[in-house]
DNA sequence: GTCTGTTGTAATCATTCGATTACAACGGAA
DNA sequence: TTCCGTTGTAATCGAATGATTACAACAGAC
């Protein structure tokens, strides 16, 4: 048109911020909620490429999906691997993985895509997608990380509460309310400060 | 019209299947993934009434919810008089507790829909009410049923990671998968087998 | 029997949204 | 220059969906 293109990219770099841009849409929204209108604008281009670039919504999220779990899987197996060089306690490794966790927060989006993935059980392809995803992590933590069943679950537990705490949007009360303070605190521990200006 | 009525009913007796319904539909697709009709067909009336009777699918969610947040508080808290009753050490609540949380998904739907709303943070008015609701059943933990920081975080941790399985619907793997099923036994304990033909 | 308030639905409307189509602009190769 | 593959958008379509309206059927009061 009149305006010459000053921001063409390739198709794959274009892949690569839709699926960031998509990770916080879908984290908030969920996935019915979102809309490939609102990915897009996040994006910075128009409904249609988005759709022509990854085929679908529903095909958009599993790629959401899929490189959330990398990143999560990613992290942990680089904080294993630095642990194994320190050599620590073989107990210090929950710790370090459950920072890990916390730290993932910085990278808005990931956990919340994930949670959005998992409560979806009842989608036909997503749902087997969000469950294998889920196995894949426990499989993880049983066989990579080495936890036992009991501190498997426990790590778990820990993380899904994170989770929920933060799509619920639980910061936004961490200045007003006591309880709310409280429980940020159990949740992250010394690393509050860091999810909470994530948060905002 | 041809057929005469033979299902007229009060208005509230209306009111409390569309709940039942909207419970088991929110619960399964979320706020956004269900819809008005679904809603209806599962309380074996038509579209329009259930918007009538609720105002909004939106007042139709938030009743979901406030009334599960109700089942599950006075679940609770019935378990805690009875376990008063019987003088049984204080640890012992931890576990009297969660044996009642894991029967709730008896009730199909209450845990699936706190959680759709849990997840719903994003949205004005229902992220609002969820986040109340969030920090009531912390309260409840802390002040009535007196668990420290630590025994609250937990007990939440467990129950956010049972929720989360039901939602993404892991009993289905259950039976072909040995590791669901390990990861199902370490949420749900011996009552694994009530959570399973629940979940069918 | 008639009147009135309650229960309930069929029809339909306006909006939203994912997807498709047609087309434009740019870049490199021949 | 000409051609063609790639990048990108405007316009639009059709289906889905929450909500509204108009109306029907029944129950109880009088």
């Amino acid at each position: 048109m009149v305006q010459h293109d000053d921001g063409r990219r390739t198709a794959d770099e274009r892949r690569e911020s839709i699926l960031r841009a998509a990770a916080q849409v879908f984290g908030r929204r969920g996935y019915a909620g979102a809309t490939t209108d609102q990915v897009a604008r996040a994006a910075g281009i128009s409904q249609p490429y988005v759709v022509r670039l990854f085929g679908s919504k529903e095909a958009l999220f599993l790629a959401v999906l899929d490189q959330a779990k990398t990143e999560l899987l990613a992290a942990f197996r680089a904080a294993i691997a630095e642990d194994r060089a320190s050599d620590s306690p073989a107990e210090h490794l929950f710790v370090v993985l459950g920072d890990r966790y916390v730290d993932l927060a910085r990278e808005r989006g990931v956990h919340l895509s994930l949670l959005q993935g998992f409560v979806q059980g009842a989608e036909p392809v997503i749902g087997a997608a969000a469950r294998e995803g889920y196995l894949e992590i426990w499989r993880f933590l049983r066989e990579e990380a080495g936890f036992d069943v009991d501190r498997a679950r426990d790590f778990l537990g820990r993380g899904m509460l994170l989770s929920v705490l933060l799509a619920v949007d639980l910061p936004v009360l961490d200045a007003t309310s006591p309880e709310a303070h409280e429980l940020l605190v159990a949740a992250c521990g010394p690393k509050l400060p860091l999810v909470l200006d994530a948060a905002s």
